[in-house]
DNA sequence: GTGAAAGCGCTAACAA
DNA sequence: TTGTTAGCGCTTTCAC
């Protein structure tokens, strides 16, 4: 590797002037600075940040922390933090928890230790208490996509209000003429989206039944099993509203497998609106969860803190939008 | 931040003795150690990555290019490589290179800066020159999914056999009875699966017209539009093989959408296997690509490199897999 | 067992 | 306009 140093020596100078003709600063004569970005090139010099980051305290490096990766949700997220870390010259480590805090924890550690400048952690990734530590070390952090008042301190957070997100949900479905509600949720990390969907029933004087509400587990798999437990039940419900399009996908699933037919026999609307749900039969209606804004908003919040902005609104709250399409109809029959 | 300095005046003895202690390096009376251990956990002492790196010029950091994570091929490889990153204590750069070039130059050369200790780079992410940059530079670089064919010197790498991935779909049909054939394919950069595909069509005295080929642009969107194109032919096919299950996605959209049905009035079949092609209707017939296997030996490969380990085979070609399930069918009908 | 000293490659404050 | 100096926090070698 070749180095300030080296360069200097090359062109007969000192490393300092070598470092002010490459960074452009002023004092550098002309024909100084033209040898040397000469000489820098011919050497094929690359400045080594780390050295760079040791001497001045910052890395141009940001930590993603989520669930995983390979959950359909998040990719266009990290696509997009990506995207807008590099517009700003900063780079992205990417950290699957796979949901254990343990090694959400070991992650932070390790993120810590390389002085990275700022951290965005997913909701579901890890505990409360484990995503706030790093907060604690005084590093910028952004929690995205938490459930609002899991947050208890005032930590800077972009998040999806949720508990409207399921009384959407619930209203679209009891507008369609649904009385027999279900809902599959992934509790505890969920309640919000089954607070908003109980508490808008509940209005409407259909309070949920216990029986109707079955635990899933972020998976596909875990929402086509919910979906048969629904399905089997004495009196089966006319609509499921899945708290993630990956579990509807499942309950879609299960429902056809049934030999039932979706929308007719039953209307299944799920939350997150993932790039799939547009292109399956039927296309699915859901709760969409604008991700490119929770993305954005996240990223330039995060860099609001390493900047230290000032007045910078350290909680944003973003509204997701009802995106009807064709996996809910209205009831029509018997009831 | 507190650094072994800090330990060493609250003890009392010298940076040097610290990190002994801490490092477990035998040179430490057990007293001493003890005292260092306690102050360091009291301090909550954190080792500073940069310093260590800078020192002994490695960084336990490997970066991953890819086209982009939004692409749902990808999610689960990266995934797989991350999570085997951190077994090794390394952590991973995610880089979208967003189909260009110039955009993974960059990132290229920022990870170098960076003196990342080793990296992988997805095929389509950037034209080989460009790929070839960092193995030129001496560091340890791995290719994966690339066309084996394209990669000219002898850079490590892990493909997939590609061409005999095209002559198994090609077969599938075949042997279903199929002789309108057509493809949707990505080139160039997917020319092997297009050969292969093509050659198992001459063998069988069927090959392929011109206007069976139809171009994709890796998107589901494209593979809508190809299959598109491809039905309003004036005799249209009655299978289409798409080189990316998102493609085949599309196709089968754009079938239902043109009042046909799959399979009984067209054949899809695919290529990945991605993880909803199991879950839409019907259930993708595809040929699979080990992606697990091929992210495994991919990162060992790479920790091969990085650790120098002697004898190791450069390059390995991964088989492909026929997975049938309920897009395709027997060709009946007159013909 | 413990410590002193040099060095990794760069930045930053000050001096010439 | 250029150079000198010190320092970022750690590792490593060698001396005590």
């Amino acid at each position: 590797m070749v180095t300030l140093q080296d360069i200097a020596l090359a062109v007969g100078v000192t490393p300092t002037t070598v470092a002010n003709a490459l960074k452009g600063r002023g004092n550098v004569s002309e024909a100084t600075r033209q040898r040397i970005l000469k000489c820098a090139e011919e050497l094929r010099y690359r400045p080594n940040m780390l050295a760079r980051s040791l001497a001045q305290g910052k890395t141009y490096t940001l930590g993603f922390l989520l669930p995983t990766i390979a959950n359909p949700f998040y990719p266009e997220i990290a696509e997009a933090v990506e995207r807008t870390a590099n517009q700003h010259g900063y780079q992205m480590l990417l950290c699957n928890t796979l949901y254990d805090s343990a090694l959400g924890q070991q992650h932070l550690d390790r993120l810590i230790s390389r002085w990275i400048d700022g951290v965005i952690i997913m909701g579901s990734s890890m505990d409360i208490s484990a995503a706030s530590m790093p907060f604690q070390q005084g590093l910028p952090t952004v929690l995205c996509d938490w459930q609002e008042d899991e947050v208890v301190g005032n930590f800077p957070q972009v998040s999806v209000d949720f508990r409207t997100a399921g009384r959407i949900a619930a209203q679209h479905l009891l507008d369609l003429g649904h009385h027999h509600l279900a809902i599959i949720v992934d509790e505890p990390q969920q309640t919000l989206r089954l607070e908003g969907f109980c508490s808008a029933l509940q209005t409407a004087g259909l309070p949920l039944a216990t029986e109707m509400i079955e635990q899933g587990h972020s998976t596909l798999e875990s929402g086509y099993a919910a979906a048969q437990r629904l399905l089997a039940l004495p009196t089966r419900p006319t609509a499921i509203f899945a708290t993630t399009d990956w579990m509807a996908l499942g309950t879609i699933e299960a429902t056809l497998d049934a030999g039932l037919q979706v929308p007719q026999d039953l209307s299944v609307i799920g939350l997150d609106d993932i790039a799939i749900s547009a292109h399956i039969r039927p296309p699915l209606t859901t709760v969409a969860v604008p991700k490119f804004q929770l993305a954005k908003e996240a990223t330039e919040l995060l860099f609001g803190l390493i900047d230290e902005t000032p007045d910078l609104p350290l909680s944003r709250l973003i509204e997701p939008t009802l995106v009807i399409r064709r996996s809910t109809t209205a009831h029509t029959t018997d009831d």
